[in-house]
DNA sequence: AACATAAAATACCGATCGGTATTAAACAAC
DNA sequence: GTTGTTTAATACCGATCGGTATTTTATGTT
């Protein structure tokens, strides 16, 4: 048995939210924007996500299936750990294109009680396999003797995570990228005393 | 002529205001839920300050002459650098007492157009401020020999600042108060290497 | 053509938001 | 005690929120 054909576009309607929830944030969005930009009715949103939890959840899989996953291949790219902290910092601070900022990061900052219970619970195993990648990352470099061996892999690594965030945090404020720069620069200053951005 | 006396208790409400916008962030909180917790009726509250912008403005000159004066002090005073430095964090970190985190600084993260005009420029201006005493307070701590001199005073000043918010948002998210140390330790290790918190 | 099925869209739910019109109450002056 | 003035409190406004009950529409099956 058949009913009526489905015309719901489940993979536009998530790529629509992603770029809302992205750009405008959490208390920027809601169900019902995303509805209208994706011209799809409400019941309909509901139907595929069961809810703004599901919707988030999937909005969330997609940010990490796309943009993460470019960033882990970066992190595990053979190049030089200078040469990769550029690339990754100027592919962060890159105005055009997608919006700025990170996704992650700004659901990361919400309080406790405005996520749902599933979207909270991707956000912490998400934030866990960032960390995981910096952390690896790292410790490559570290017994490359690029940067100081004397400090604890897992000490970095959230140290790196914090800066990054906060870095984003600017860009998405519409802060100067040079001046961002500058600062992650001396916050980045016990690993890597010569950085060039 | 004198008409019906007044029982609302301006300072009272500001008071209970500022605690619930400090601790419930400007999206926690509300107008009514200001008149809940202060026992005042809405229009009076709007009688008094005029709407949610004129009420944050108010809360906001508390703020700063209540808790950001103190720290203005502490910043001049002629202790160490290290002393000073490390009073602040712990004052910053410290849970008991008032709300986690820093009032101004979530204002500061706030999305341009969810404060209103007044609030916004007071925002502003008192973000500079704040920034115009962390640069006296280096300045002085390099003509002093306590703080490399070959860094640009604004430079440090807005590096600070940064460190500074970074670390209120961690302690406002109940993190680990030994790990945020521990990073803001690394991300100052530009100016004072051998700093301990 | 009549029917079952599944997705569509309309219209609604209660709650909350920032803000206000309206009415009741407490005082001084006369 | 009546009047005028000022404040307080109740009750409301339209908008928006997340979520849903209900109805319409488009298909395949019989």
């Amino acid at each position: 048995m058949v009913g009526r054909p489905r015309t719901l576009d489940r993979n536009h309607a998530l790529a629509i939210a992603l770029e809302g929830y992205w750009r405008e944030g959490l208390y920027g969005m809601s169900v019902n924007e995303v509805c209208r930009r994706a011209d799809i009715s409400k019941p309909g949103l509901y139907r595929e996500f069961g809810g703004e939890d599901g919707l988030l959840t999937a909005v969330l899989q997609l940010y990490r299936d796309t943009v993460l996953q470019k960033l882990y291949s970066l992190l595990e790219s053979p190049h030089p750990f200078e040469v990769v902290l550029r690339t990754y910092v100027n592919d962060l601070l890159r105005v055009t294109g997608s919006p700025p900022g990170c996704f992650l990061g700004e659901l990361r900052l919400v309080k406790y009680d405005d996520l749902g219970e599933s979207t909270r619970l991707l956000v912490e195993e998400f934030a866990h396999e960032l960390r995981e990648n910096y952390k690896r990352w790292l410790e490559r470099a570290q017994t490359n003797g690029e940067i100081p061996e004397d400090l604890d892999p897992d000490m970095m690594a959230r140290h790196f995570d914090t800066q990054i965030l906060t870095a984003a945090i600017g860009a998405k404020r519409g802060g100067d990228v040079a001046q961002i720069k500058a600062e992650f620069g001396i916050a980045m200053w016990r690993l890597s005393p010569d950085l060039k951005l």
